[in-house]
DNA sequence: ATAACGATATGATAATTATCAGGGTATGAC
DNA sequence: GTCATACCCTGATAATTATCATATCGTTAT
């Protein structure tokens, strides 16, 4: 008989992470499963916090970053519905050496290691899913941060603008789900600068600000920026 | 009977690649296996290439990194024997998106994908094994650009300087593997203050510098420029 | 309502880093 | 041998970026 509670059958994400697992590994998985609903701000994953669940995101927007001794932190990258968000260390380490915090209300779905350590085992196809998607994702961060890190500070903002626009909202207006502090945390860039830069954007016609919300006004203009400029 | 040119029954790298593979997959990878050698300098991969082999460091020392359109080059990371070659893109991508040259004389060994994905689908335990090592290498390579990324000049420098003593050499005096402008091309500044932050480490007395021979006389100093400096 | 706080904003200045211009030396091609 | 080329080195200057100071705005706590 079936967990009433388990509803993976219709989850989206089924088709991500297990499109080939059978029924019987299926109920394995679904017993293990715990859905969890953050506010915007809260507490994810806390870094050194010991590694149990293998943990994806089901809606909403978060952050990953870590903190050094003096407490400032670095955003290391931003996962979106259908990306994992134990994505680095889990396979390779006990205990996380990132945070994770919720940016808009979202929602997780944790899955035990346990079990998914004797899923991949039995079943060959989710292994090669899995290092698919581990190499997918290793790979388009550490590129991002090749590219990032070439290019000067308007270069740098004019980026962060064209990704949110174009990965995350679809839409040349949007509301910024980051503050001017942590989009400098993220580009490696200070906060005074991300704001200056706005501005000059803003100045040249390339943008409209009204508070968080942006609307790119000469998409072609923060194009030419973000990759010469 | 054996194939007389299979001689992974004894390589060192059996214990890290293969470590429970039974003699029957063991035979399997050994057919399709080529070792090949390379002089310092020579290219291994080039950006671009289709991916048709899953290659390890035998010995040796390699660089891998990317161009970009005006044939700038960014070094990703260093490689050191028993690492992958091939880390990032293989199981996600068809070709390659950086090459890979030898800084010193190399033996890699290369395995066809085509059977290291049929022995991932029959064999669990080496599914976890390799996500377990790309999960870690993938984990070292983002930590390592996030902590160059804080840092100044001379503690890029430092870290740099620290790394070969410390990972590669073990020695405290050891021959530089990089040009000046390698150097530079790895922690994301100028040739030209490469050159100088080395003279100043000298100046002060934390360093000798003989050509591309280094010795690290006062490591206390460099480290202390490496955390704080 | 007011105080306290954090986020946004801007200007002036200081620090850091890149660029340019000029040296040298070694190495391999011819 | 000498030519070209790539590497190493240094100084002067320009460009970029960070820091510091200050002000406004909005939100929350009291």
């Amino acid at each position: 008989m079936m967990d009433p509670g388990c509803t993976c059958e219709n989850c989206e994400l089924r088709e991500l992470f297990v499109v080939n697992l059978d029924d019987s590994n299926m109920n394995q998985v679904c017993d293990g499963k715990v859905e969890k609903s953050y506010r915007a701000g809260e507490t994810i994953i806390k870094e050194g916090t010991r590694i149990r669940d293998f943990t994806y995101l089901k809606s909403g927007l978060v952050k990953l970053f870590r903190s050094d001794q003096s407490g400032k932190e670095q955003i290391i990258t931003i996962a979106r519905p259908m990306d994992y968000v134990s994505l680095l260390s889990v396979f390779s380490d006990k205990h996380y050496n990132y945070s994770v915090t919720a940016l808009e209300d979202s929602v997780t779905c944790n899955l035990s290691m346990e079990v998914i350590r004797k899923l991949i085992h039995n079943d060959g196809k989710l292994a090669m899913d899995l290092l698919g998607k581990m190499s997918r994702v290793a790979d388009e961060i550490i590129l991002e941060s090749l590219e990032i890190r070439k290019k000067h500070l308007r270069g740098r903002v004019a980026y962060l603008l064209i990704y949110f626009s174009g990965k995350v909202f679809h839409a040349e207006e949007f509301e910024l789900p980051l503050t001017r502090k942590e989009m400098a945390e993220y580009v490696g860039m200070t906060t005074e600068n991300v704001i200056r830069t706005l501005s000059e954007f803003r100045k040249d016609g390339i943008l409209k600000i009204y508070g968080k919300t942006i609307q790119i006004v000469n998409m072609e203009s923060l194009q030419a920026v973000a990759e010469f400029g």
